[in-house]
RNA sequence: GGAGACGUCGCAUAGUCCGGCCUAGUGCACCACCCUGCUAAGGUGGAGUCCCCAAUAGGGGACCGAGGGUUCAAAUCCCUCCGUCUCCA
């Protein structure tokens, strides 16, 4: 959530925000007459509260005779102090609701606009091309054996899938070249509950607008985590941190997502899937440091892409596409050549302060005081770049150039040969 | 799955049976000052988190795992949930 004072001090810059988000900004009237009217409630009620605690103390103190009649003054007292509770409690779910509908502050350098107006902020690589028909992913893991689409979907259903042989090696290969450039970078690993309480997944904004996209186990009421950033966002959560250093982590998990609104986009392959395998950065950082924090976070997502030779451009995603927790994103796009259109392989997100502050994540200032922390995540490896990688280093003969910084996760394989049909 | 014990403002504990000077005590650790004078010790005071009013000082409310309930009044009584531990299966 937004900070509530920035609210109260500057709804023009909240509403200038909303503006640029494509959001309504009457939003922010109505959250500024609901923080108001809960704090007429909160100060009536207290006023109340005060007079019933003296009154108890009377009564406590009195004597045998005098304490007939004080308790029905006292009755008297309750009721109204009741009702005065009951009128806060649903003032600060007003509040809430009018709150949370109101999308982080966005970083002034974000570009303008809706999903088609990001700004383009570096290249690198061609738009590789060949001089053979390049086959796409799904026709390669067919060569090599990679995966299996048709028995994914008889088990479990469409936009299901195995990874088979050196598919699911490439996988394990690739995840940990991320582990141990992340672990170079100080970052400390996690594997984490993919499982969550609806707190946490409240607490984190996924039951929002992304509710749809969220597996639910009603039996259990819990919720299956779409990307670790949950598991992350809530591992601090109601805590003092220590934020001399900052606090990074990186946490591998599956995901699940429903892929509710998507139905017969990207249908082929494993482009769009509902399960698959993630390593997540996090970061804890002071407000001030966050926007260091998120250049140093793609800066390691462009030297991943780099590590496995991949073609990409990092773009600065549109105000109007950003999530409600982001103040700023930055996307990389590698170059997938049987689409001949760049597709998202990391996002990084600098969160600011908006998710700690419903989290209760808080550090210490130099003042003494507590404030909430700043967060960010970002895409360290996910199974979708093996889509990138196949096509990327597929040569004539259907073969795949294994990328140099891969090979070691591979006992040295340099290329993956095509499997002959048995 | 069954039975039981427990959860207190950093840590450790008192308080809960029997509701009201609990304004939650004490020890350790912590901070400031004083005393002392050098591997120490002692004294005084302070100190949690969240929120509201006032915006300097200050005043008030909430928080004893979480949420409800009973009551003039709840750490204390009742219910539900969460967690930890022990025993049984």
């Amino acid at each position: 959530m937004i900070d509530p004072q920035l609210l109260r001090e500057q709804p023009d810059l909240v509403k200038a925000s909303q503006e640029r988000r494509g959001d309504p900004v009457s939003f922010v009237d109505e959250a500024l007459a609901a923080e108001s009217a809960r704090r007429a409630a909160i100060t009536e009620f207290e006023r109340l509260r005060s007079e019933q605690n003296a009154h108890a103390k009377l009564v406590g103190r009195a004597s045998k005779e005098e304490r007939p009649a004080l308790i029905e003054q006292g009755k008297a007292l309750a009721v109204g102090v009741k009702e005065a509770q009951a009128r806060v409690t649903e003032a600060e779910a007003a509040f809430d609701a009018a709150v949370s509908r109101l999308g982080n502050i966005v970083h002034p350098d974000v570009p303008a606009g809706g999903e088609e107006n990001f700004v383009t902020l570096a290249t690198h690589g061609t738009e590789r091309s060949f001089d053979f028909e390049p086959l796409d992913h799904v026709a390669l893991g067919e060569r090599i054996k990679a995966f299996d689409i048709a028995r994914g979907a008889k088990v479990a259903g469409t936009r299901f899938y195995y990874l088979t042989g050196i598919g699911m090696r490439l996988e394990l290969a690739l995840m940990l070249l991320g582990l141990d450039q992340v672990l170079a970078d100080g970052f400390t690993p996690l594997t984490t509950p993919t499982l969550v309480r609806p707190e946490i997944m409240q607490g984190t904004g996924f039951l929002g607008e992304h509710a749809a996209e969220v597996y639910h186990l009603p039996a259990d009421d819990l919720y299956l985590t779409g990307t670790s950033e949950v598991a992350l966002a809530g591992f601090h959560a109601d805590e003092i941190l220590d934020l001399d250093e900052p606090k990074r982590y990186a946490g591998w998990s599956t995901c699940y997502r429903r892929e509710a609104g998507s139905a017969g986009r990207d249908t082929r392959g494993i482009l769009r899937v509902h399960q698959f395998n993630k390593l997540e950065m996090f970061s804890y950082v002071k407000p001030e440091d966050a926007e260091a924090e998120h250049d140093r976070l793609r800066a390691l997502q462009e030297r991943m892409l780099q590590a496995c030779e991949l073609d990409y451009r990092v773009i600065d995603v549109a105000a109007g596409d950003l999530g409600s927790s982001a103040a700023r994103k930055f996307d990389i796009e590698a170059w997938i050549p049987s689409q001949q259109q760049y597709r998202e392989l990391t996002s990084t997100s600098n969160c600011t302060t908006f998710q700690s502050r419903r989290l209760a994540t808080r550090y210490r200032t130099e003042s003494g005081r507590t404030a909430p922390v700043a967060t960010l995540n970002g895409t360290a490896a996910t199974t979708r770049w093996l889509v990138a990688i196949l096509e990327t280093h597929q040569q004539p003969d259907g073969s795949v150039r294994v990328p140099e910084a891969l090979r070691p996760y591979l006992g040295g394989l340099a290329t993956i040969e095509p499997v002959e049909a048995a």
